[in-house]
DNA sequence: TCAAAAATTAACCATTTGGTTAAACCAAAC
DNA sequence: GTTTGGTTTAACCAAATGGTTAATTTTTGA
């Protein structure tokens, strides 16, 4: 058989994969289900990835990469701050709204398999705050913004983008919104956010 | 057998079960470990709670328990709209430090089991965003804070406050904390995030 | 004291699940 | 056309898992 429909094969294997853990997780994924919608025989998952395990990986994996460049790339850009942040808030709620179980699968995973999760992030060209952390520092030296602690920005920053996604179904049942409501909502959140910080950040 | 021994015994179980549950998820739970972990035997497990599922539901409930009626009655007195915030912002994150897994047991589940998250907060004395909102929007006309819908003003201040415990793996991996930096950092935003909110919204 | 009721257990059971094996299939090279 | 290599499948397998059953132990209350 042809290189060619070996590489599709895998393909369309990784897809569905991606698919299933990201709908039901890893511990409530069946490797038949895959398979199933796949089209392919079981055992084909074997063929191309030795266990559910390293299945799970490739679709960790993969998931994790198709936002760390980017917000790599806007971290650690020449901008102001709060350009970044601007870009950064777009960006992200833009991707996420089309990939919803994206952001609570990669939560969900961290949680549940540490061990994993910390060695994967070692292993990989993850966002890293040094980079920013030295500028909130400088624009805090210059006046720009009010004193902060670089972490509690970072990770104020990242709870406001992501955790309406990470809890989508129990933000929408406090909030009693339905799911048109809540794109609407994110939508204004591309600016809401970082107008927000930035006000609050006012010296 | 005395009502006494049934009630502890099933108080045991209900125990050891919320352990369980909150490391492992739903999905990754072994009735076997809870039996093993409570020291009984697994066939008890269901003379108590028949199945796994209603197991899980008890579980899931009191825990949801555990921190609802608070938030609730913070969010429903009397109190300023900031002086409201101070104390969820306090109270919250306090009994969060002291229940690390809760978090994200609970977001994990709703996510992984929406029509049960659905029907369960519908059967349930949960937060009610009516009141607090009604409170923001006149707080909003008196001209004490700027214009904002209250839906992004509670899904942000949910945001800040929930978030690092939700994604807690994930967090510390990115920003390179150890658990005693998690925790004074925590510490910091009992007061950082109402500050911050209140600084966001001044007019 | 002793029989009835409740609690607890050991042994089972059916099904599901991840994974394997050996055979079949199929495109291409000779 | 036949061999050869990787690809795909049907049939299996052993372990794990949620759940049940029937017997045993403990408690209760008359």
């Amino acid at each position: 058989m042809s290189k060619e429909k070996n590489q599709q094969t895998e393909e369309r294997i990784l897809e569905t994969a991606i698919e299933v853990f990201q709908e039901r997780g890893m511990a409530a994924t069946r490797m038949q289900e895959i398979a199933d919608r796949a089209g392919i025989n079981k055992a084909l998952l074997h063929y191309y990835f030795r266990s559910k395990q390293q299945l799970f990986e490739a679709v960790f994996s993969k998931c994790f990469m198709q936002f760390a460049p980017k917000v790599n790339s806007i971290f650690q850009s020449e901008e102001p701050l709060f350009d970044k942040l601007y870009r950064f808030a777009d960006n992200y709620i833009t991707f996420m709204l089309k990939n919803r179980f994206l952001v609570p699968f990669i939560v969900q995973e961290m949680n549940n398999n540490s061990e994993f999760a910390f060695s994967f992030l070692d292993s990989v060209n993850r966002p890293d705050p040094t980079i920013i952390s030295g500028q909130i520092k400088a624009e805090i030296e210059a006046g720009i913004i009010k004193p902060i602690h670089p972490k509690q920005l970072l990770l104020s920053i990242f709870s406001l983008v992501a955790f309406p996604f990470a809890a989508q179904v129990l933000i929408k049942g406090l909030l009693k919104m339905d799911d048109e409501e809540f794109v609407t909502l994110m939508n204004e959140r591309k600016t809401l956010i970082p107008d927000m910080i930035k006000n609050a950040l006012k010296p």
